[in-house]
RNA sequence: GGAGAAAUGGCAGAGUGGUCGAAUGCGGCAGUCUUGAAAACUGUUGAGGGUCACACCUCCGGGGGUUCGAAUCCCUCUUUCUCCGCCA
């Protein structure tokens, strides 16, 4: 959520940047102003509406203990009126707060000055790419083919059980899902991150928090028994351990590595472009998740874009990175990299990861601040990034390391996974 | 799931209708003393709104109510603890 401070000060600015949303802005701007004004204006007439009231009825109580019951009561009367005046007043002022925090809602992050113009992943701009993309044998196979030769991952019984979207691994699958999600744990706690482990349902407040409600709703599963949702990421509960806190200064940076399961209801998603693992309901992902000092956050996103990258290095997998234009931009984020490793068998790019810095855009929605050194408090930023995403890994795993006779493991999996070929 | 108890500032813990935004202790910060540190002593120390700055307003788990006035009384929800039941 905006500041409104920040939008009375740089309206213009916002206004210009949100046009590579394709969003125009202006409205919404001037509207979440003149909404403020109104509040402010409200408050202050409740106020001192209100400081009447009190004061009479400190004289109240003086005038009955002194024994002027009659005097007392007369003021009784004039506090009776003050008190229809302030409850009006309070309803305006809840009705306009309201309005205005829903406002405030529907009005995405301000991108940064590098993301590029545009309306879809089309215009998204590649800032580098790595790893030979190798040459397969004849007749190499998309990784759904390989799965069921393999016997390795089985979509049907996942329907049986559950429904479309709901894989089971099987067998040396189900192994190198485990060996990966400890790799990537292992690898971003050598790089500082510190291994959580957090709950897979979060309540309504968590959800506001980070920005999935109330806009992504139905993405989410819902619990309705409970009223809990199941995590979309472990961007969720993670970030969320820090919703309205007050940091001190030097606690900075915060970061969080975390393995969860990942739920999604994908409404809409159909056709080739899902199939096998492309797209899943449930799927397993490794996070990391940092809150830093202002100063620092874009540094940190560079460092955590730096950080994905030697993983992918080191799996030797081909893969390159996007910076995403405004139109393919998520609503909470200033600045995204998405990372995309290539799926040979398919010939096309497969998302594995995205790494955001949101400044503090969550943060005021979470209330997650700090102290600066002349004890103002401020905002914090929040930035995550998957490191990584497990099912788009595995394809391009197995569809790019098929050989005649097998699929072979990356050697840096081998001590994890306690074999070094499928067949 | 049943029965009971509780929820107060960073923490502990007073406060049961009227200068209570809240005693006291610990912790934090600043200072005195000291070569330095510790100890001791002195001062200071919650959050949000509002203001140029004050004033002022709101907040004692959440919501609602009674009252001129609520941390304090009533209703309700949530959470925690104890006991019983069930259970990986």
């Amino acid at each position: 959520m905006l500041q409104l401070q920040a939008i009375r000060e740089s309206k213009n600015e916002f206004i210009t940047a949100l046009k590579k949303r394709n969003i125009d802005a202006e409205p919404l701007l001037n509207k979440a102003i003149a909404l403020d004004d109104k509040r402010r204006e409200t408050q202050t007439k409740l106020d001192s509406t209100l400081a009447e009231s009190n004061s009479l009825s400190k004289e109240i109580g003086i005038l009955f203990k002194t024994g002027k019951a009659q005097e007392a009561n007369v003021l009784k009367e004039k506090t009776g009126i003050l008190k229809e005046e302030s409850k009006v007043l309070n309803d305006a002022l809840t009705t306009v707060t309201e309005e205005l925090q829903s406002l405030l809602y529907q009005i995405p992050n301000i991108p940064h000055a590098s993301v590029p113009a545009g309306n879809t992943d089309e215009d998204n701009e590649e800032i580098f790419s790595e790893g030979d993309i190798p040459k397969l044998v004849t007749n190499a196979l998309p990784h759904w083919e390989l799965a069921k030769k393999y016997d390795i991952i089985d979509f049907e019984l996942g329907v049986k059980v559950t429904g479309a979207g709901f894989p089971v691994y099987k067998g040396k699958g189900a192994r190198l899902q485990r060996a990966l999600i400890s790799y990537f744990l292992d690898k971003n706690t050598e790089a500082g991150y510190t291994e959580m482990q957090v709950p897979h349902l979060v309540n309504e407040a968590s959800g506001f928090g980070t920005g999935q409600l109330p806009d992504k709703e139905g993405q989410m599963y819902h619990v309705g028994e409970d009223d809990l949702y199941l995590i979309p990421t472990a961007e969720v509960p993670v970030t969320n351990l820090f919703r309205g806190e007050i940091l001190k200064e030097e606690q900075f940076p915060l970061c969080y590595t975390a393995y969860t399961p990942c739920f999604r209801r994908e409404a809409g998603s159909y056709g080739a472009h899902v199939r096998g693992l492309n797209r899943l309901h449930q799927f397993d992902k490794v996070e990391i998740v940092r809150v830093e000092h202002p100063s620092n956050s874009f540094k940190a996103l560079e460092g955590m874009v730096e950080h994905v990258k030697t993983i992918l290095r080191e799996l030797k997998l081909p893969y390159r990175v996007l910076r995403l234009c405004g139109g393919d931009l998520g609503f909470t984020s200033v600045l995204t990299y998405d990372f995309e490793v290539f799926s040979t068998a398919q010939d096309r790019w497969l998302e594995i990861s995205s790494v955001s810095n949101f400044e503090a855009y969550q943060s005021n929605r979470l209330k997650l601040r700090f102290k600066d050194k002349d004890g103002k408090r401020k905002f914090a930023h929040t930035l995550n990034g998957s490191s990584l995403a497990l099912p788009r890994v595995l394809a391009g795993i197995l569809e790019n390391y098929q050989v005649e006779d097998g699929i072979e493991i990356p050697e840096v999996l081998i001590p994890y996974c306690g074999f070094s070929k499928i067949d």
